[in-house]
DNA sequence: AACAATACCGAAACCGGTTTCGAAATGATT
DNA sequence: AATCATTTCGAAACCGGTTTCGGTATTGTT
């Protein structure tokens, strides 16, 4: 019947060899009653369920993934698309956000798809194909456009996804992210309470949202404390350290330089700092920085690098938990969830050296 | 028939709701004959194919994934398992390592399946897993063991598969590596070139096979260099930063530290820097270090890492190539590749302060 | 014009499962 | 013992494609 080969009694049989036919014709049982007796269905009697799943594990039945998912009509899969990446100095954050969204979704029995966006062709094109071939039930996005493309595919296509981060259409799709923007009023007011009183900003581009909302944070808090809004103490960055690097030229050179300069993110911060050396600044005590984003590596630098810092394996399990939601579901009311940012101080701020700037104790 | 919803001429149907019975009734085709003429069968007059092809593009038909490679007997995809990472400072290899798998196994159809390891669980749980649920037809496998279970693992089931690094049993698996020998040799020789002749080492786990190349490496242009082997300058590490900070530490105490600290990876020596700094030694004037893995990063710190570095799409396209050869056809001898790094100069190594070393002219 | 060769397409099996439906066997009831 | 309700399983359809095989319709040959 089947080639179990002669040999030791506990002979394994070579993984994947055997179907679901198999196990029925040596139980004298049709494929459907087998099916039904694994999956645990009630019309099957106590006796052959028992037969059944021994010969199953007997003879290492597991059912072919493919068959099972066609049949049920079902991918069990999500798809994660890379950004193109431009040999951004820190992508840390992205193996860890795979590891982390990986794992929660195994925990679903869900496999993650990660492709990798060709920068060549659209950037929903990689969505569009996963969607039309039926690869995917979902979608998770990190590092979203305020007007993102992708989001606007899917919303109109009526394809579940989550993001990381928010959209301009976010009351139209499940989102998490970090509070960016409280987490850059605690920065800025952390520094603002050190005595300074000329703070630098050096931003992410401005198509992404969440670096938008950053610069919010931080021009709110001034306003609250009564600082004046100087626009050019607020750089564009581009998130790599090469902007960061520009940024800080733009900054330190000018006739009253920043005393301290937030960034959008680390690597931002690291560009920063090594303009800042270069041109003669010490770091903490001519010149504060603050980066975002918790990246490990910080803490090894000199000074080690003061950022927020947030959980990114808990982004993930969140993440997973809303796309699950809205699979099993589709028609529930979108939610979202606003994780924080902690400020990490590890020394790359203090009080500024001198201080030439009259405290305004009226606020705060 | 079909419900198209009667609109406007270019309304676009819903992506994925036509399958390839829908095209053939409306074609009056039977589905045998539209798959033919999708796939270029010879017994397809043009005319038929013609009419095929333009009602499947205005029709948006692609066919389901799951359906054809369980027709087809096969997945094309391709399995990628994180090992469990413990927060390592630079991960910045993996995504980038994904990213570049991704797109090559892309140019051949493939997909990527990226699953994460569970600490808890025996290493090659998921290997065996996606193997009985037949979801990878192969698998892709980074930072080997000398005794590698997951490669014994598939070796001994007959899955294919291919390692970035090598292991015990290389002669029988496909393998693509970077020569960690000789990209040691190479560093030890511009050390010793520069006027070193204490040089330390730091390694990393004695689990990683090519952490041990990298040592024989360091070793062998000592004895070339007719430099003696003092084996309290061989420090063990775990390609950590942490390890690194330990590592450096038994170095730099000794009575007679070394002027020199090669490191088994980045992550290391940035460990080392900050143990250095925090003893007081000044990089790279009394203390040069380098590291390996190239991490952009390293670029950014004070002062810019010297480090070995290798092309990660490079690695990623090489070894999908392996794949995809071996999948075509799994009898074909075994092959393997082996790249080389290069020294890349940014600052953190110079001659030693003083030359207090007899410079041994007889070699080199 | 008769016949063989070829082009073209339909029918059906198949991949490996799941699920619905109905029939047979069993047990309970009177 | 006859009747009805339950348990338990077989049969078959189905998921959405691919591929083999065989039968017309067409073309080419003599």
């Amino acid at each position: 019947m089947n080639d179990v080969k002669a040999g030791p009694e506990e002979e394994w049989v070579k993984s994947g060899e055997v179907r679901i036919s198999d196990l029925a014709a040596e139980l004298g049982l049709t494929k459907g009653t087998v099916s039904r007796a694994l999956n645990g269905y009630e019309d099957i009697s106590k006796k052959t369920r028992k037969r059944v799943m021994e010969a199953a594990t007997k003879r290492g039945y597991v059912p072919t993934t493919q068959a099972r998912r066609l049949a049920m009509g079902l991918t069990e899969t999500i798809g994660l698309v890379l950004p193109p990446m431009p040999s951004q100095p820190v992508n840390t954050f992205v193996s860890e956000f795979i590891n982390s969204v990986s794992a929660a979704l195994h925990l679903h029995g869900y496999d993650l798809l990660v492709h990798s966006a060709n920068s060549e062709e659209s950037e929903v094109e990689p969505y569009r194909r996963l969607v039309q071939s039926r690869k995917v039930d979902g979608f998770i996005i990190f590092r979203t456009h305020e007007k993102d493309p992708r989001a606007n595919y899917l919303l109109n296509e009526g394809f579940p996804f989550v993001t990381h981060g928010r959209t301009a259409r976010m009351a139209e799709h499940d989102w998490f992210d970090i509070d960016g923007e409280k987490a850059f009023r605690d920065a800025t007011s952390h520094l603002i309470k050190l005595g300074h009183q000329r703070i630098g900003f050096v931003g992410g581009g401005k198509e992404f949202f969440s670096a938008q909302l950053r610069l919010k944070g931080f021009r709110a808090m001034l306003e609250e404390c009564c600082l004046e809004k100087v626009p050019s103490l607020e750089q564009p960055g581009d998130l790599t350290g090469q902007g960061g690097e520009i940024a800080a030229q733009n900054l330190l050179k000018q006739t009253r330089p920043p005393t301290a300069i937030l960034c959008a993110n680390d690597a931002t911060a690291l560009g920063v700092m090594k303009a800042a050396r270069e041109l003669g600044f010490n770091i903490p005590e001519e010149l504060s920085v603050i980066g975002y984003d918790g990246i490990a590596l910080g803490a090894y630098i000199d000074p080690p690098l003061t950022t927020l810092t947030f959980s990114i394996e808990e982004s993930g399990k969140e993440m997973v938990n809303l796309l699950m939601r809205r699979l099993k579901n589709p028609d529930l009311p979108v939610i979202s969830k606003l994780a924080s940012a902690i400020l990490k101080l590890r020394g790359s701020e203090g009080p500024p050296s001198s201080i030439q700037n009259k405290y305004m104790e009226n606020c705060l």
